[in-house]
DNA sequence: TTGCTCCTCACGTCACGTGAGGTGGC
DNA sequence: TTGCTCCTCACGTCACGTGAGGTGGC
């Protein structure tokens, strides 16, 4: 053969061992892949020249970088995929690694399709409106709390705003009045325990946080409170910035965004006052800051 | 609301101004991602304290920072989001932008569901053989390469080994009559026109890489010689290293492992001889590295 | 001799986590 | 004064890509 005009792919290569560039191009990987997986152990070159450091790599090696490649292409860390060669694992453990590696892969497509719904809803939102949102809408995870309130049904929005004063009012005036220490950061709330929104016979709940520990001698003394414990959720939070007027938008929004994203409603709506006590309140145009939680679960 | 004994968030937040800690506990961020978002430039604290450099932030921040995180979550970079928050960029931009990574996260999830196809396959593989798959298969691209070539149908399997070493001299022969320059790094490789895997009537190519430049005036000289283009395309292929004779668990594995993962085969199955010529060999004993691409479509 | 290939650092990527070492605040 | 919180570096993460600066091979 050697006589052929034309070079032979063995006439170059007469052991079939290539250079690190040949042998990148027949592995479809980069040089420098190369050369990473040499210094990793994973894939050492069939020689190396004690001279001039060059790594020559014999075509028999093609198997071995192939298996690196899909098992990188499955989604194995290089040091996993090192652990799986080197070691010849039993086939057990291969297959636990593979389900795992499954299980993964399960859930990312499924938290993935759930991103999408997100996109989702806020395009459709822009296209409606003509601007972003203007609360900002995700789930998130809810601690459990132990509360003191005050339950009560108002009868209509107009008369939402004295109603709740005067509760909160009562509120505070029995925890003065039974020397009650509340955690350090103890928040006001409101509850919502309409499954849905609506505009009158609001049945809700005026509390703030307190410290679990009192809670029992609490409950005793004050009977005139609530006290119980709000369990930990999984909810659609949001919050509003703005005067109290407009909160009511933030509210039919979390509903709305609950429904686009296949969520239902699973507990009473918490609303937080972050900026202060409602009772510091003198106007509907006040500006305040609230965090409004909806307890869900997938529907 | 100071004559409590109770601490009153207020009291010690008068202005709603927050801490970092506070604020990453209210907010669901880490103190740390907050200095982060500060130094970048998308969430500035309220005020910088001259003297100690303590940042404080203020409760309707959150708002921005709720933004932020839902971006984040919808699968934007810190940087893409630096740009749609403060630029205020127009509706159409923004849908443009949802657009795009919706497009995206569905490319993501088509991608994880063929992935999850491919790990489910070698899990069934090692189930049913009690050990990895001796071939790694995966899926890559295929440039167009000109081949010269002899093609011929051998009647069985008994007379292949005989029938393609003289069809290889013939080859070998004409290039050498020609005086042809094939490419430096020329390939020699087999084609099989059968759709599917058969053991007689297997009508097949014997062939080498030539340079395109010089197909043409090839074409005129040597008639005997197939010269032809093998198109560009996407195959599944793996490299077998081993004995010849048993190269065809390679193959029937390559036409299983295409069905198992939705695809069907749509051109002639091509080996590549990586460790030499075929002519050299003298047994079917002998050692090979061979190359099998098998051109695919989806099913 | 001229390109071409190879070599070894070493920085950059992305969004933080995790110390180290030191200081302010109640 | 003692914890606790805050501060600023600075390294590590993962699998390479991309030069910089220098040398071997045909």
């Amino acid at each position: 053969m050697r006589s052929y005009e034309f070079y032979v792919w063995l006439d170059r290569y007469d052991h079939a061992v290539l250079r690190i560039g040949d042998f990148s191009q027949l592995g479809r990987v980069s040089v420098r892949t190369l050369r990473l997986y040499d210094e990793l152990d994973l894939l050492k070159p069939a020689q190396v020249d004690k001279f001039t450091d060059y790594r020559y790599y014999a075509v028999d090696q093609l198997p071995r970088l192939n298996r690196i490649l899909v098992l990188k292409d499955l989604g194995f860390s290089l040091d996993e995929i090192k652990t799986m060669i080197d070691n010849a694992l039993p086939a057990t453990q291969l297959e636990a690694m593979l389900a795992k590696r499954k299980a993964d892969v399960d859930q990312q497509i499924r938290d993935e399709q759930e991103r999408l719904a997100r996109i989702a809803t806020r395009m459709a939102y822009i296209a409606r409106e003509g601007q972003p949102p203007l609360f900002d809408i995700f789930v998130k995870h809810i601690d459990a709390h132990t509360l003191a309130g005050i339950r009560a049904t108002v009868a209509n929005l107009d008369e939402m705003g004295m109603e709740r004063q005067a509760r909160l009012s009562t509120l505070y005036g029995a925890l003065t009045q039974h020397r009650l220490r509340t955690m350090p950061q103890h928040i006001e709330c409101a509850l919502y325990y309409n499954t849905e929104f609506t505009d009158e016979g609001i049945d809700m709940e005026l509390a703030v946080t307190i410290d679990p520990k009192t809670a029992g001698a609490l409950a005793k003394d004050a009977a005139a409170l609530h006290i119980h414990e709000l369990p930990a959720c999984e909810a659609a939070t949001t919050v509003y910035g703005g005067p109290v007027s407009d909160l009511v938008q933030a509210i039919s929004q979390l509903y709305y965004w609950i429904g686009e994203n296949n969520y239902a409603s699973c507990g009473p709506m918490r609303e937080l006052h972050l900026s202060g006590s409602e009772l510091d309140l003198r106007s509907a145009r006040d500006l305040v800051t609230v965090e409004l939680q909806l307890p869900i679960e997938r529907a």
